[in-house]
DNA sequence: CACCGCATGTAACGTGTTACATGATTCA
DNA sequence: TGAATCATGTAACACGTTACATGCGGTG
């Protein structure tokens, strides 16, 4: 539902054609969650069955632009005063293969554990120099200062603050570990 | 492939039926995700198309149980053995539309974050309570003390984790909305 | 000319969700 | 007897991903 919304969104600022909206997805997301190009068009074919898009004339250079119907603004209205549900959040792959190797033999958790904390502290890195490298461009004048860049920065930062819990939640793991797993730990 | 592998990895344990594979995933991961039973009867019809699983024999009641082939362990195994990535985390529906809110006009970022804040907040209250039910549950042995319950536990604080990360992370949001949009935040 | 990037699609496939159909068993 | 739960499925659909086809325009 991200990229259906998405498209949505940026269709409140005016008609845009597929390329367009690709390039403003990522622009906005700071290439967090490239947007394959095809998947636009097929999601703006859905929106259009649904009526919530309709094609508007083509430009000069024959783009097909597609702008919102009053259904589509209903629909992207009612996303903005909805909140994201948190209760039963997407299925989280790694707490899940987290748990499973704790229960099925044969499975040695704490190189798991080890090689997961390493894969996420790498990827808490890029987000760190990804982010650097926008706001030192936002100093230069390099990239433009407008809301897009800050969101984007703000996008790249949602990602760190993930990380760190994830980084965070491995070590607790970790640590629970050693106690269970070690009796004279509680009782000396 | 959460589901699918999560499947593999149950039937590492021995050979299942449908419901006895959909009671031991929610067991393990604490009703945090529950499980559609329909999803794990399609799972596994996959899993034999791809020579992962197969049917054993049926047991006096007539269950259809599921057990791994040699490819399903090494499928497992190269599971097990490989990181879950999050250089590309799977989009995150709640960043996206706050990027998307600052950009587009007509929408109150700040009524989107507050809002969204008591919603976190919630879920966070939500997984926390769940979680000392679960853990007191656990010291009277109500519930089993088993790796089980362990599993449970970690994965509702994961679910905690992220959500105290999420609470963060709105707060860093609106304090950057509030420095950018007041002008005489940084020079006064 | 050949190649690359832009642009618009389509087809096939994988995964996940919901709803429905069907039968057996259990229990008030 | 009637309702609820267990149990095994199937069908239809939504979303996402990848790969491919096609044409246009500029550039080496």
């Amino acid at each position: 539902m991200s990229v259906k919304h998405a498209l949505l969104a940026l269709l409140c600022e005016g008609p845009r054609y597929g390329y367009e909206l690709k390039a403003a997805f990522e622009a906005r997301t700071g290439d967090a969650w490239p947007l394959n190009v095809g998947q636009v068009y097929t999601t703006l074919a859905r929106l259009e069955r649904d009526g919530h898009v309709e094609r508007d004339s083509e430009d000069v250079d024959g783009h097909v632009h597609y702008r919102l119907t009053d259904a589509g603004r209903r629909e992207t209205r009612a996303w903005w005063d909805s909140e994201v549900t948190r209760e039963a959040p997407p299925r989280d792959e790694l707490a899940i293969k987290l748990a499973l190797a704790l229960t099925v033999p044969g499975v040695d958790v704490r190189d798991v554990l080890q090689r997961q904390r390493t894969a996420t502290v790498r990827a808490l890195q890029t987000h760190t120099r990804r982010r650097a490298r926008l706001t030192s461009a936002q100093r230069d004048g390099t990239a433009p200062a407008g809301a897009g860049t800050t969101a984007a920065v703000l996008v790249l930062e949602s990602l760190i603050f993930a990380a760190e819990a994830e980084v965070r939640w491995l070590d607790h793991c970790e640590a629970r570990l050693l106690r269970t797993a070690d009796p004279n730990g509680a009782r000396p």
